[in-house]
DNA sequence: TATTATCATTTTACTAGTCAATTGATAATA
DNA sequence: TATTATCAATTGACTAGTAAAATGATAATA
């Protein structure tokens, strides 16, 4: 009935937050072509390839069809490439996505810090970590109808 | 080029929870017939109905043909009803999207809270909040390119 | 060799959202 | 009265995702 709750209120302003920074994030990516969602694949890619499209969407917490789409769309515009070993897919990027990336992530490292750097400090951050690492973990524990 | 600042790790855990959260609400509110999107809909409408698909937009930080989208969903399913006075249509809830409402509400306000409170004590909770409500307002006010 | 199993990837049909252009209803002006 | 302006709502073309069914490539068994 009272919807005020403590934790309401923090569902509220977290899930804004989120939502208002991947918005930042968007505007600030157009610079480079990109997307936030694209950047956060292509980041993922150049750190881990080559890499298989299972392990990817492990990694990036998405289903494989939803890689499989993103990673089509990527392809289209020549920033990974997809080679087929055995039955599964390496991707890796090309020279234009590694050139790209390359300008982008400290780029985009820096904007998406200083979200939190311009308003918290370091004892408030170490705080904030503790807390969100705490939250995440028991989400992934927790399920809908538990026994 | 160190990509695992304190901020990094954080935005990381956030985006993530809150990913996890969202899914744990869409498989809760399954028995309802309802996705975690549709009930914020419905849940604004019925504390502000009648209210038109601009301020529902405005409440819901979501474009207004996202809201028409939505709307028409909600429509096909004859949870609510959109009434055309002047050029203004208002939204109220059907009879049906009440019923429904009224059980899923308390449900979902709890299920949500136990995100954090099997999690976090009243303390914590308070810090938190603190923290999520200065990102936010900051987050508000903060542009790609300043000047 | 033919059949079955396995498992990565893709596809189908959908929700949910964006931005930008268009439409609709009404008011204000020429 | 005809024209223009205003502003809410819708639509078109897109990105980004899901769950579940289908496909593809290879291995293992009958």
């Amino acid at each position: 009935m009272d919807r005020n709750t403590l934790s309401s209120l923090i569902w509220l302003r977290m899930a804004r937050f989120v939502q208002r920074s991947n918005h930042l994030s968007n505007e600030f990516l157009e610079q480079y072509g990109l997307t936030a969602a694209q950047f956060d694949v292509l980041a993922q890619i150049q750190h881990n390839q080559p890499i298989t499209q299972t392990e990817l969407a492990d990694k990036l917490t998405l289903t494989c069809g939803g890689i499989s789409r993103m990673l089509t769309r990527l392809e289209k515009e020549n920033l990974i490439i997809r080679k087929q070993q055995w039955k599964i897919k390496y991707i890796s990027l090309t020279d234009k996505g590694s050139t790209i990336l390359n300008e982008a992530i400290p780029a985009q490292v820096a904007f998406q810090a200083s979200m939190f750097d311009e308003v918290l400090d370091e004892a408030e951050k170490k705080q904030l970590y503790a807390l969100v690492k705490k939250l995440h973990k028991a989400s992934l524990e927790k399920t809908v109808s538990p026994k």
